[in-house]
DNA sequence: CATGCAAATGCAAACCGTTTGCATTCATAT
DNA sequence: ATATGAATGCAAACGGTTTGCATTTGCATG
């Protein structure tokens, strides 16, 4: 994504545009994994960009509250992870051999929670799925037949 | 359940049978809500039993790994929370509102996975899900109307 | 019933990801 | 150019959970 773009993204949310929040969004766009704060805070110290572990907390805090990046638990991960958030309904595919994680962007659940709310009442607004296995190459390394 | 049982279940599981372990059980199975360590412990010494937290944590590791109870981590929960495991699939409905937190126990996933096997390659062998939304008294009391 | 051994427990301290208070610096509206 | 509120750095706190170690307990065995 160009300069331009993240720095629009950020003073239309009505913030202030800083170097970290423009790296920050930067390193998240351009990532193909999910990042933690730690991982993001390395990666910015190897870009000769210092700045404070708890600058990159309040920074991801802000970016998640104006809906410009996704914070993501995920069951097993001791720290949250920070995805750019490109308004498209995904999932996620989470290798409990390697811990990798793969995404899928078609989901079946809207039919789904009409019946639930009708069946029960409960209004409902948003879900989130995580689903476990073993990815394609673990399966080889693990001797575990798919299909 | 009657003592016996609960007993049971623990021997069956290789485990040697001390008060905590059956009194956790016990709190456990009769609860109708989810549990947190600290939960527990408040209840175990309201009952007179007094316990150190960190035996609960190792009871409730010990019962965990042996499938007696299900460790359960919820998004925006910050403590783990417990239920006793009655071997029936099932996911959760959380209010926004009011943090309580409703089960519903049939699943559409099953058919979803194949395909996404088929398709992705990816072997699954378990899922989560939880629903956010509101339950029906913090619907009326929040003036949102569900249909 | 006595005994030995591994497992379970209590206690205090550590852990670790995250948050916070406060003084300083910076972005930006005027 | 400047004033003002927001952002930052730093160190310390927070809080749920884990751990090391000495002690106690459950239970298999004789």
């Amino acid at each position: 994504m160009e300069k331009k773009s993240i720095i629009s993204k950020i003073t239309e949310a009505g913030l202030k545009k800083t170097k970290y929040r423009v790296n920050i969004i930067d390193l998240l766009e351009k990532s193909n994994t999910l990042l933690s704060a730690q991982d993001i805070h390395t990666q910015l110290i190897k870009n000769k960009t210092k700045v404070n572990l708890s600058t990159v907390y309040r920074t991801l805090d802000k970016l998640t509250e104006n809906g410009i990046i996704n914070k993501v638990d995920i069951e097993q991960e001791k720290q949250s992870l920070y995805e750019y958030n490109r308004d498209e309904h995904h999932h996620f595919l989470i290798c409990k051999n390697c811990n990798k994680i793969e995404t899928i962007y078609n989901c079946p659940l809207h039919d789904y929670e009409q019946e639930i709310m009708k069946d029960s009442g409960f209004y409902i607004t948003g879900h989130k799925i995580e689903f476990y296995g073993y990815c394609k190459e673990c399966q080889k390394s693990l001797n575990i037949s798919s299909l």
